[in-house]
RNA sequence: GCGAGCAUAGCCAAGUGGUCGAAGGCGCCUGUCUGUGGCACAGGAGAUCACGGGUUCGAAUCCCGUUGCUCGCCCCA
């Protein structure tokens, strides 16, 4: 065991792995481009009260989640610990409200909570999301869940389901709030432990518990796409109807609801068609209130944030092929002092005109050199010996055609500079 | 915060009280092949058996504690 370790939660992403995450990354900057999205990164770390105020002070990211900190002039700072908040504060500090609505942009970046690590949960995770801000019409919120949808495809993970529901807004859903507590108040015997305590706390998480007879209760419980205000449900309709109108099949599902308190009407997730632990894969809605609560002028608002290493193991689950990183181009093989000079002066050259060059472990035979090749799978190599320093050549060897030809130094450079 | 399992070289892993001064495989290095890779063969390096304590004549192996990891619950991406 090393004296040091990285700590719990977090990983390092080896070279190895690097291949999904540029995979998903660069596919999730090419989505967003076609759909308009402007990229925004904000600091790692943020005002305290920011999170607190914006992500609710019940829920559980606020009361046990946030990595947060005193620095050295007394300020409290968090690290990051949700996406959006971040987004919405950088709208209102530089007056994004005077840009056409509604503003689009996307963040790639990572995120902190201090959780029990498992499968597909991290302290350290990142996210891709987006947000579109200021633009309260329900064609933006079949925007946004199709831009998720099309980027599930994009990295190759057909086999989701999109699940969406509307939760109401202020207007509508205190009065829903109390249907569902009073139909759960009378079947409070079947309930297990955690859902009585959710009955005081936060009745909608009752319908969203994983136990059997829990769950049971919950089909049948009122349904909040039942209880919208008039508002609320031509909303809830349009997004529907458009999202019919783009062939995008969801279900929905009266008892998604999510645990951020800043959701009003529209909230969805993508799931694996697999259920399994930690299965959301991507999750969001509207968010009506929120920059209001952050001390904006009221301004409609909705995104969605998903999580890359689910989405990374998704992908490797399901087999999808991945481009490989390219490999270094050549190795240069010297065989001498006098033809490591060389060597060192070859791959300056090289570099500077933009062609990959590493130099072999010069201690070794050229047999090693060879198989150190072989091991980095280099498109070529460049053997520089006793012979070829005396002539100003370098002997080029093609390693998939195991063919090689000896050149000048300057015909070698001219023609790998072309390609 | 709660529950369960696991911990032997960079990786996978055998080993369940003495024959372990720890097998095997992958990977790494060297040689067979004095300046030419992939295959094969031979050799080599690499392990305080997670840490601390206990039981025992004797512990990788049994017991206790600690730490770490993994999985589940909660919650979330």
């Amino acid at each position: 065991m090393p004296t040091f370790q990285s700590p719990r939660g977090t990983t390092d992403r080896l070279p190895a792995e690097q291949k999904y995450w540029r995979y998903i990354e660069g596919k999730a900057m090419d989505v967003a481009r076609r759909f308009g999205y402007g990229r925004i990164d904000s600091p790692m770390f943020e005002d305290a009260g920011l999170f607190i105020r914006g992500v609710g002070e019940g829920t559980d990211i606020v009361e046990k989640e946030m990595y947060v900190f005193e620095d050295r002039g007394g300020d409290m700072l968090t690290l990051r610990a949700e996406g959006t908040a971040p987004v919405c504060r950088a709208y209102l500090q530089h007056g994004m409200s005077n840009q056409p609505q509604p503003v689009r942009m996307y963040y790639i970046c990572p995120v902190f909570r201090y959780e029990r690590p498992q499968a597909g949960r991290f302290r350290q995770h990142h996210q891709f999301g987006i947000e579109a801000i200021g633009d309260p019409d329900p064609s933006v919120d079949a925007e946004v869940i199709e831009l998720a949808w099309t980027f599930m495809h994009d990295i190759g993970l057909s086999d989701m389901t999109l699940v969406t529901n509307s939760i109401g807004d202020p207007e509508c859903r205190p009065e829903y709030i109390r249907s569902l507590k009073s139909y759960y108040e009378k079947r409070q015997a079947h309930l297990c432990q955690d859902c009585k305590t959710r009955l005081e706390r936060n009745p909608l998480r009752l319908l969203d518990c994983k136990v059997e007879t829990c769950r049971a209760l919950g089909e049948e419980a009122p349904k909040s796409t039942e209880c919208l205000c008039n508002d609320c449900d031509s909303h809830w309709n349009r997004v529907q109807s458009y999202l019919d109108a783009m062939g995008i099949a969801n279900r929905i599902d009266h008892r998604l609801v999510r645990g951020l308190d800043y959701y009003t009407r529209t909230v969805f997730e993508i799931q694996p068609a697999v259920e399994g632990a930690q299965s959301t894969l991507l999750g969001g809605g509207r968010y009506d209130g929120l920059i209001e609560q952050l001390g904006g002028r009221p301004t409609p608002g909705i995104g969605f944030g998903s999580g890359i290493e689910r989405l990374a193991l998704n992908v490797q689950r399901a087999e999808v092929d991945v481009p490989d990183e390219p490999s270094p181009q050549y190795l240069i093989a010297t065989i001498g002092e006098e033809a490591r000079v060389a060597g060192v002066r070859l791959a300056n050259r090289m570099r500077a005109v933009g062609v990959g060059a590493i130099l072999a472990n010069g201690g070794r035979a050229l047999r090693g050199q060879m198989r150190q090749a072989n091991a980095l799978a280099v498109s070529g190599v460049l053997i520089l010996g006793q012979d070829e320093v005396r002539d100003g050549t370098v002997m080029v060897r093609d390693m998939s055609t195991s063919s090689q030809e000896a050149l000048t130094i300057e015909d070698f450079l001219n023609n790998v500079a072309v390609e």
